[in-house]
DNA sequence: AATGAATGAGACTTCATTCAT
DNA sequence: CATGAATGAAGTCTCATTCAT
């Protein structure tokens, strides 16, 4: 690294190429791209190598399995989620709402929204053979982030001019919302695209604690979004 | 076998007729049940033969593909639904705010929310291969849904308390809410049983128009549902 | 078949050939003459079904794996086995020791003696992997056979110029012995004919009975053979 | 590494021949230990090399070749073999008889009779594959130890009571048998342990040569061996 | 109408061997 | 000397589809 050794060549062909974490991810990203464009049994050992320009044993040295690979990915994934919100939730100098909005837009930030990443997780959740995966690798993840919400909720106080709610119930109302956003966007993105989808998520908030969001400006919004016809 | 028991009459002809029906039914019930249990890529023509108690040349006989199979399997889902939806939108002696809760009613109706046929919208939607086929067949019903409670929006008139909203855009909402829930009663029934998937989305119509919604009772509610820890 | 449809045409190339049976015995017979040419570990679904003239699918199809396959196999030769030492045995009117001569017989049997069929006992002997397999299928035929010489030996009676010997353990070594010459019969067929180990084996019975042998003319000797060089 | 280290005196060099010689000894261990466990076929160079606690590219570097090092495996087998025998039959002032029981010994020496020595032998008697390898690398040795036996039975001398024997003829006989006896104590250790089959060697000896053994002790019997039911 | 044996393409996986480091 | 990532051929098994019966 010290030495005048720059890498002015072409990278070498094959051998060697990448330090193995490189690979490892390259496979995984390769991986999300296949799922994206061929559904999960579209998704071939081969193509993945294909995609990440590597060879048909590679993915099976790095990656025991095909199944070992896809858990790989889930885990990717689900890392990079928590870190997303982990990170927005992590400024605790903001209001209950402006946290929840946090969080809004930690779920439809442009690195969660990436329809390639988008149509992982519904492969995996429309999937009954791979449930079980999603379950061992992300289970913990979505508790997780759930409880960040009902956390919230909770400090929140109770509405004087509103039955009293279960924080619980409320935040899997609220999960359970985006959700259905995610996979609009993923099947309808001209109808619902993704600063569109944060819209109506803080509105969905502002609806259900109107005491604690009524001053609040939405930002970013983009009202002119999705007034075409629905199908793609 | 020892009489002569020529077919001359009509009886043994529409006997085979609605055998044939009967046939192409149990295979594709057979074909809901084993897309729930296996998956879209674990389903093979072998396991739904064998869950209807036919056989291999007899499935290719009625249904010439697999695909075409699918596709039948869509087309009765996409039948059944709008049968329920229609059935619920036909009352016009109602009020607009019952007329939406007739529409949620019919997406949440105990045959609607069957897991296995939830299991099936998913496995299409989830699964990038089998899109197409999603959209060939069950288009058009997604959109004349939507249209429905489009119109039933507008007859609302616009709430004078509040800003104007575009009709299409808060249906958009609504359908993606509802497919939110419907996700979450197949991943997590026990935090989302059907009636409390009813519920939320009566008190989601409740909050977006409060003006109609005010003096309405929800009905057959079930508030202790849902008080359990989310994963099963 | 009552009809004149006499099969004179070249028999059908392909499909619905063999019936099922057939087919069966057709992939086992194949398989044994791939494990003798080719050893276990050289032995593929593809050759195997390349000797049999059927395709790769079809073995699979009647039988579930490669594992089953052989377990088939081995079912089949000890079937084979155990039909010619039970045959041997049924005559009742023999003398002990010719009982224990017939089932030197049926060791050395000519349909017990195939090369093709040594070769397979002895690949699963040799393979540590596969020797569950054969205890698993074949163990109770070898526990039948060594209770068979058994009970002879016990009807023999002792002899009073010798020790007395526990049946068992004689039993045992002249099983050993058997295959013993059987091995040798597979690696040096030159020095180790057939029935020049028929013959070292009535030898060895008479070694060890010399009261009930001594007066025994053993028949078919062909004292001429074995005596080329070992090595083939 | 710090220390001007030259290489130039000659300890450096040795200690490495020696290393060499040891990293070869260990990778043939592994194979030997391998096979035993996995058998030929489910031996590979990585299970080898782990085995052996060293790396894939330095067993090539050893043995340019699988091939080669199950080669070295049988030459090392072949050697320490010879060594028994051979050191057995170094002392000719025994009788005859008691060199033919020396040989035994070696024979069902410890060393010989190690589970996963006997395993690699049968091993490649199995394989049809191997058994070209084994007769390539171990075929003098098995020659030049029958015919020892072949010297000392001429050496005995006939037996006026009895038919002269062809001596080649008789000592193919008792490889047969000794090879029959290592096979059963591969296969069934419990009925089969290494002091009974030596045990059982003997007694055949006697049988065929009674007037050299009749006096004979055998020696280091263990009679009660074996009772057990033949399967464990 | 109905059956299920047969085919063969294609998927996953293993593994001997090579070679950059 | 030593390592282990990388390759690709070869093996096992699955499965949609066809077609003789």
């Amino acid at each position: 690294m010290t030495e005048d050794n720059t890498p002015t060549s072409e990278a070498p062909k094959k051998r060697r190429a990448l330090a193995k974490a490189e690979r490892r991810q390259s496979l995984i990203d390769a991986t999300i791209l296949s799922i994206a464009e061929f559904g999960l049994s579209g998704t071939t050992m081969a193509r993945v190598t294909e995609i990440a320009g590597s060879s048909l044993g590679l993915a099976n040295f790095h990656f025991e399995n095909k199944e070992r690979l896809f858990e790989a990915v889930l885990q990717f994934l689900a890392d990079e989620e928590r870190a997303l919100w982990q990170g927005a939730n992590a400024d605790v100098t903001l209001t209950p709402a402006e946290r929840l909005i946090s969080l809004v837009d930690a779920r439809f930030h442009p690195r969660s929204c990436e329809r390639s990443k988008l149509a992982v997780w519904f492969a995996f959740w429309g999937d009954a053979g791979a449930r079980d995966i999603y379950r061992r690798v992300v289970g913990d993840m979505d508790e997780e982030r759930l409880e960040a919400t009902v956390a919230i909720i909770e400090s929140l106080g109770r509405d004087p001019d509103r039955p009293p709610r279960d924080a619980r119930q409320t935040a899997l109302g609220l999960e359970a919302f985006y959700d259905g956003l995610w996979l609009n966007h993923l099947l309808y993105p001209s109808d619902f695209k993704r600063l569109s989808c944060r819209e109506r998520a803080i509105e969905h908030l502002a609806a259900l604690f109107p005491a604690h969001f009524s001053r609040l400006q939405t930002v970013a919004a983009h009202p002119a979004e999705g007034k075409r016809p629905r199908r793609t």
